[in-house]
DNA sequence: ACCAATTTGTCCGTATGTATG
DNA sequence: TCATACATACGGACAAATTGG
């Protein structure tokens, strides 16, 4: 294949003479790649941008200035942007150019926990992660949450107890809670790992409030107790309160005749 | 754009009579969509790999027939395609066809680790996950530890003590003895959190154990310990011994000059 | 082991809507 | 307003590799 003879012109890309065969006449020049030019594209461009001679706001050049460079026809460039540009390397800035970028959080935790649901895995391996994580982000939360973290953990709360009987906000305004707590925290680490937990409860949390009348008033009212430890600064009853949560989380779970061994489910239907 | 007017036969693609304008004429048609049909082609097939339509191994259609059937160019299909190859939900089995397939640990982690790398977490994020993380882990592994990944693990011990003056390959044990705790907890959801921070460390790891000829010692006995300890199925002392050898792994690094508060170090150069 | 059909990788040329100057 | 540049999208083409007889 390859009809243009012209390679890429990148620093391991070899011209690649001998077409990648399945038998080997000499062990002289053993085996190596054949990778589609495609490929190489976004091998390339993502190493520039990890390496950080890209940097994230950096334009890159238009898709015939690249193809040019790279020596690839501009078809074939645009599959190997393609790529790049749905892991979040490249954005689109303002329809016409693209620029380099950083995944941001929201995009990691949706990759995050469709690989999870993908993965199939259980609701108690999911919940055994909550109750290691939930916790410690509250009490991190309630020693450094930054000033305008506070507020909107403060309006949070508020909002919920305005909208305690619309199902879909209150189970937003959860993931949202949980997601601010973990921001507050400072540690990015943490936060990116937290996320996708709410993602992933999404449809079973909105199950769990529709079967329990009762549940969601327990909700706000942790939330209420662990925002007001966070905001006073106290790291002990936050963590407390937060566990308590967690663990509330799990029983109203299995009260509502959910499998704790159970796969979480998919988002299937009706999750807008 | 758009010359062929034939649009994406799919559920949510509008014909899309209206030109995405930037300006409503009527709130009656209130905004939406204006999507290259590129990125819907990605969306569907998305779609229907995780609710199930498409499960793994399935085999795609040809690029000719899924042109056709989403009645789209075969060069916009392959854009379409290339953002889910490298995505890990599509893959080729053998040159010839694509099959559907779940992003597997490795890929996730290395996508994790990336994003956290180019967000520029700083050391103590990371190990103020570590030390949350791997001692849990160790608990866990060593209540539940299959009999595989426990021989895999004494394995790995045994091969650092056979090859404990080899730079490179303690790290990779390094990285990899870790691995297998969190995978022996049998809790997919802590893998796929602690995967990513080894990746992560792995170049200031193994700046650290250049520049402290007695780490490495220290770091052999510790896996022995805990390796034993879960052997043993000592929940206890597993813990006990991880957490020991985080925190020391902490002082090594401050001993070694580094700064706990910079940021993780790009892998940069030399990192095979 | 060879041939024929299929499929992928790659390229070319072109049309069109949109944004920028 | 108009011209230009650029991204999207299409159609057609062909070489190389695979697959199935």
């Amino acid at each position: 294949m390859r009809q243009g003879r012209q390679s890429l012109r990148v620093p391991i890309a070899p011209e690649n003479g001998i077409p990648g065969g399945t038998m080997e006449e000499k062990t002289l020049f053993d085996a190596i790649d054949t990778m589609p030019n495609y490929k190489r594209v976004t091998l390339v461009i993502e190493e520039q941008i990890i390496n950080g001679n890209l940097k994230p706001g950096d334009a890159l050049p238009t898709e015939h200035a690249l193809a040019e460079q790279l020596g690839v026809n501009r078809s074939t460039l645009r599959e190997g942007l393609r790529a790049l540009e749905n892991v979040g390397l490249v954005k689109r800035a303002g329809a016409k150019k693209l620029i380099v970028s950083v995944p941001e959080r929201a995009e990691i935790a949706e990759y995050t926990s469709r690989a999870m649901r993908l993965h199939s895995v259980k609701f108690s391996e999911l919940w055994e992660m909550m109750i290691l994580l939930e916790p410690v982000a509250a009490r991190y939360a309630a020693e450094r949450a930054p000033k305008e973290v506070l507020t909107r953990l403060g309006q949070n709360v508020k909002e919920m107890e305005e909208r305690l009987h619309d199902d879909a906000t209150i189970i937003r305004l959860d993931v949202e809670f949980h997601s601010l707590v973990s921001q507050a925290s400072r540690n990015r680490v943490l936060v990116l790992s937290e996320e996708p937990l709410g993602l992933l409860l999404y449809s079973s949390t909105k199950r769990l409030y529709r079967s329990s009348p009762r549940a969601r008033y327990r909700l706000l009212e942790a939330h209420r107790k662990i925002y007001e430890a966070i905001a006073a600064g106290n790291a002990e009853t936050a963590e407390t309160w937060m566990r308590k949560h967690i663990e509330d989380f799990k029983r109203g779970h299995v009260f509502a005749g959910f499998d704790f061994h159970g796969p979480v489910r998919p988002p299937s239907d009706a999750d807008g």
